[in-house]
RNA sequence: CGGGAUGUGGCGCAGUUUGGUAGCGCACUUCGCUUGGGACGAAGGGGUCGCACGUUCGAAUCGUGUCAUCCCGACCA
């Protein structure tokens, strides 16, 4: 290719709306542009990255043993009334109607139409296990679109299901897909770690997400992990805390009774007015779930991981109620406490989930529904618990679960993730399948997604430096930029064409850049967009020498044009593995 | 959905307070000159200031409404 005929427009400045190193270097050197918000367009250099991540994608899906297919980016309504989730997917689902006024939606994800598919084709117990996979536009109408590809509300995936008549199956066919994440991953340039993690809407039991590890705002998620195997996602993961019991006769608090506790609205306040610790409290708070409230209790040196408390209560959706909430609710109860004083006394019929660090407290003080009063000496015998769990977030520095160790904590940047659906949908859109005694059984199914287009962002994010974007040589648009000093000095010139047919002709992906431009450029121009090898035809030509630089590492080192061309054939080999 | 901000050629911005008919840098075209880290000179092309209504002799500028975009929060694979 040549740089003059390249469709590519680099900026001298970062867009103004761009907030995260992925979306200002893409835009800058011209490889997408904003249509609307989170909706882009993925132009010609954009484009060659994605085909790439796709069929690395595609290569070791096959080689899997999935099968590609490809299904419709628009969906009726019907086939998500059967699985139940038209009515609880939310905003995010783009709904819109035909000329007949029929109801559709844009596809956010597949499960209902592969199951549907599914039922229609897999009839026999001899046909499964089967894998079935495409690579596709999906569109999700974000609340709030950002970071540029890495959150937009329309983007590129590979979905891929499953469909199994055990769980041993589904257990075997979920070991392989995590095996060839790794390996896609991996081919990518792209380290990832895989993490434990809820399951969240689309739901099931087991999940775990390929996190791209990151300490930019970029990586939207917390990964808390340790130096044993352990890894997980905030919304999930697990830890043991020092303490084994609370007591507050170490603050010589043995008597239980109610004390004035004027204006400690907060854990602080009142942890200066009583003077005790933080984890002597239990902290009550009310949450809406499924627009009922709920009351969690935890210690007050804790906080409260919502995905956790969600599964806890078995809700599909739930927030923190706003003090107009909690005034109701108090009212209706006939309290007239507010936030700092409410407790778990008295809330008859009101579900009551305490975390499991409340359970090793003795002579703590809690809230009673009385405004500026709490009850100290308080036992657990006081009031009614409807369910103990752990609801608690996780923080650096408490233990690993499984090893004992401390848990650190990183940034993270989900690239993928497999889930083990089991029956969730099998079962109520009827896709069942006959078993050698001629019994229907529903499919045992999993899913297993990866973010195309967010991979290619993830990647930005994790190789660039001031000067713009270091392509992995897999994913790179092109592998090499020939770089002639001058356009108007032949010698030059005809060595850099000479290079560029040569590697042309062995199958490497290279442009010359054979504009009429000063070096300075040419050469920011190739360090902005990232190619991964350059070579400089310039005025040491008239030795016999030109300059091979490796844009990741910084090397520049000279030799004969026919050393070079050798050089960076051999390079991308190896990096290719071909 | 709550809070904040912004909409002026492809990109980044000034002009709005004190209404008078649009400007700068980059990019683009042509010529000259230059060629190892975003040169220089000259001459050009491209916008009626998000949109609508209103006030006014006159609106990018004032008023009302509306749309869009971005940030923080809530939410989320």
């Amino acid at each position: 290719m040549r740089m003059s005929k390249l469709f590519v427009q680099t900026l001298r400045e970062f867009p103004a709306d761009a907030e995260v190193v992925s979306h200002k270097f893409l835009v800058k050197a011209g490889f997408i542009r904003k249509l609307t918000s989170g909706v882009y367009n993925y132009l010609p250099l954009m484009w060659r990255v994605l085909k790439k991540i796709e069929n690395i994608t595609r290569e070791e899906m096959d080689k899997a043993g999935a099968q590609e297919l490809l299904m419709p980016f628009v969906q009726p309504k019907e086939l998500w009334e059967e699985s139940g989730r038209w009515e609880v997917y939310g905003k995010e689902l783009m709904r819109l109607k035909d000329r007949h006024n029929r109801e559709m939606c844009l596809g956010p994800t597949h499960e209902e139409i592969i199951t549907a598919i599914a039922r229609d084709g897999l009839k026999s117990y001899k046909q499964l296990p089967v894998n079935l996979y495409q690579i596709q536009s999906k569109f999700r109408d974000e609340v709030r679109p950002r970071f540029g590809l890495l959150r937009g509300r329309e983007f590129i995936m590979k979905d891929a299901y499953s469909f199994a008549t055990s769980q041993e199956e589904l257990d075997k066919e979920y070991d392989n897909m995590a095996q060839a994440y790794k390996n896609i991953f991996n081919r990518c340039g792209l380290p990832t770690k895989m993490v434990q993690s809820d399951s969240g809407a689309i739901g099931g039991s087991v999940s775990h997400e390929f996190m791209v590890i990151t300490d930019t705002d970029a990586g939207e998620n917390d990964v808390f992990y340790c130096e044993c195997d352990y890894s997980a996602n905030s919304n999930h993961a697990v830890s043991k805390l020092p303490e084994a019991v609370v007591d507050g006769a170490s603050c010589g608090i043995t008597e239980k009774k109610v004390l004035d506790t004027p204006q400690t609205h907060s854990i602080e306040a009142l942890c200066e007015f009583l003077n005790v610790p933080a984890s002597l409290i239990c902290k009550c708070l009310v949450y809406i779930a499924d627009s009922k409230p709920v009351l969690a209790l935890i210690r007050g040196d804790k906080q409260i991981e919502e995905t956790k408390l969600m599964n806890a209560v078995g809700a599909i959706e739930i927030r923190i109620a706003t003090a107009e909430e909690i005034e109701e609710l108090m009212n209706s109860k006939g309290f007239n406490a507010a936030k700092g004083f409410i407790g778990p006394k008295g809330m008859d019929d009101i579900t009551i989930v305490a975390d499991e660090t409340i359970k090793a407290l003795k002579n703590f003080v809690v809230g009673i529904n009385e405004e500026d009063k709490h009850l100290v000496g308080a036992s657990l015998e006081d009031f009614r618990i409807d369910k103990y769990e752990d609801i608690r977030l996780v923080e650096a520095g408490e233990f690993c679960p499984v090893c004992g160790k401390p848990l650190k904590v990183t940034k993270g940047i989900e690239v993928g993730n497999i889930f083990q659906l089991g029956t969730k949908y099998s079962k109520p859109m009827n896709a069942v399948y006959l078993d050698q005694n001629g019994k229907a059984q529903p499919y045992i199914m999993g899913c297993y997604g990866i973010g195309i287009s967010r991979t290619a962002a993830a990647a930005v994010e994790a190789h660039y430096d001031d000067w713009g974007i270091k392509w992995p040589v897999a994913i790179a648009p092109y592998h090499v930029i020939v770089v002639p000093v001058s356009t108007n000095d032949n010698q030059q010139m005809s060595v850099a064409e000479d290079i560029y047919n040569q590697l042309n002709n062995a199958g490497i992906e290279v442009v010359i850049d054979d504009r009429n431009e000063r070096p300075g450029v040419k050469f920011k121009d190739a360090d902005l967009i990232g190619f991964p090898y350059r070579i400089t035809v310039g005025k040491t030509i008239v030795d016999g020498k030109v300059e091979l630089v490796t844009r990741e590492s910084g090397e520049k080192v000279e030799m004969t044009p026919d050393e070079a061309v050798n050089k960076v054939i051999e390079y991308i080999k190896a990096a290719l593995l071909f």
